[in-house]
DNA sequence: CTTTCCCTTTTGCCTAGATATATCCGCTTT
DNA sequence: AAAGCGGATATATCTAGGCAAAAGGGAAAG
């Protein structure tokens, strides 16, 4: 009779999925559902605790759970390194450098990351390539007076990104994606026509109140970010 | 001494953070973790775990837990309801049905929904309006012979988003992001110029192996779908 | 009728101990 | 040298019981 809560968890999502839970309706409390399967209470815990985290159903202490209304089902993506990206489809990687200067951070960097004005920032900018096609294009400011280490890296070899997992190992990020048409510069990189529709992904990670970096990344023509839940 | 599962995960994760234990490193055992801590190795186990979940760690049987040397951060993102998303920003929702025909299933989407040639499918177009200004163009499929409902539903009033909900518990989905240039039909729907480049979201819904529902979704252009972690 | 306060319910979290399972690693065999 | 076998070990999970904390629902007070 004593069940795992994996099998308990499919259980009840299976009863919740066929309508004998509907939306909305209360779920028995943990005790009786423990009893009912011959299982501990944690063990019903375990169950209900992951299908609250995957966003099924809704707890709350003496209201008990119940259903969600509108499954506002979260999607989960994983940000990935871009040389196991280009790796996992059976090209190889190649990166390249395009530039990297010390300068002034411009105003819409400021509002962005939070810097002061005047303030002084590692511009670099560089091509990841899959199988010497254009893959992705990466422009990015790093705050030289947060993260000194930055000026005295070299990026001609490894790119910002894997310098900075290495160096920065955690923090907290805002991340956002929009379409974009190439400009001339794009274009020339990512082997496009002007204006070109473009995905971007933009990143800022902060460092404990403090900005780090900021970086806007742009993909080939066509490419496509996916996920399956 | 004792402490809870919470603050041992913010303990841990310090550490981590601080390069008290680097990348690749060997964390020590879930026992001495608990007698160092002074808490029970459930408690220890539960932090452990929640930093595997979160990408943090990755923990294998007798090989132990090490800190990730990649960390292939997750972004997470609510799907957002598209009337809330709306009412969020202060505008009023409105929704219009363009179009809503039954037609045979166009080559494309057979090989996108897994639906046989010739099958007949339900097409909608809607329009979803913040304020009077155009949010999202919706281009719906449904395959009436899994959800023969449809056929009687009436989208003027509800859009077939949330009539599918309400009608659809749960289900598989398979979801993409893309850039693309607005055409004609589009640039009209959405008061741009042709051309334009738009951030376009794909979902496809499967309930059972079955195939329920192929939808795009374009949005207005300058949208940003924005997510922080 | 409304507001405040308390009791009770229900989930959240913890302990202590035990079993199950995967798998690393060294030893033996071929 | 390669392959196979076990033992040892770290995590995965379960049990049974208990205290803590949030919050619904009413009773009591105004």
């Amino acid at each position: 009779m004593a069940i795992g809560y994996k099998e308990l968890k499919a259980d009840i999502l299976q009863r919740i999925v066929q309508g004998y839970w509907p939306p909305g309706s209360l779920l028995p409390g943990e005790v009786e559902l423990a009893e009912q399967h011959g299982c501990a209470r944690a063990t019903v815990n375990r169950a209900m605790r992951e299908l609250a985290d995957d966003g099924i159903v809704e707890r709350r202490r003496k209201a008990g759970t119940r259903v969600r209304m509108a499954p506002m089902r979260q999607a989960r993506f994983d940000i990935p390194i871009i040389r196991k990206e280009v790796e996992a489809i059976g090209a190889a990687y190649r990166y390249a450098l395009l530039s990297r200067e010390e300068v002034t951070a411009p105003d819409w960097l400021c509002g962005r990351l939070g810097v002061s004005r005047g303030e002084s920032v590692l511009h670099v900018e560089c091509m990841h390539y899959a199988d010497h096609t254009p893959y992705q294009h990466e422009d990015r400011w790093i705050d030289i007076s947060v993260l000194p280490a930055a000026r005295t890296a070299d990026f001609s070899a490894v790119g910002p990104n894997e310098w900075l997992v290495a160096a920065v190992p955690f923090s907290t990020v805002e991340m956002s994606f929009r379409a974009t048409a190439a400009d001339r510069v794009l274009a020339a990189h990512l082997d496009c026509a002007e204006g070109a529709p473009l995905f971007q992904a933009e990143r800022s990670t902060w460092w404990e109140e403090q900005a780090i970096t900021f970086v806007r990344l742009t993909y080939r023509e066509g490419y496509r970010m996916t996920t399956r839940y």
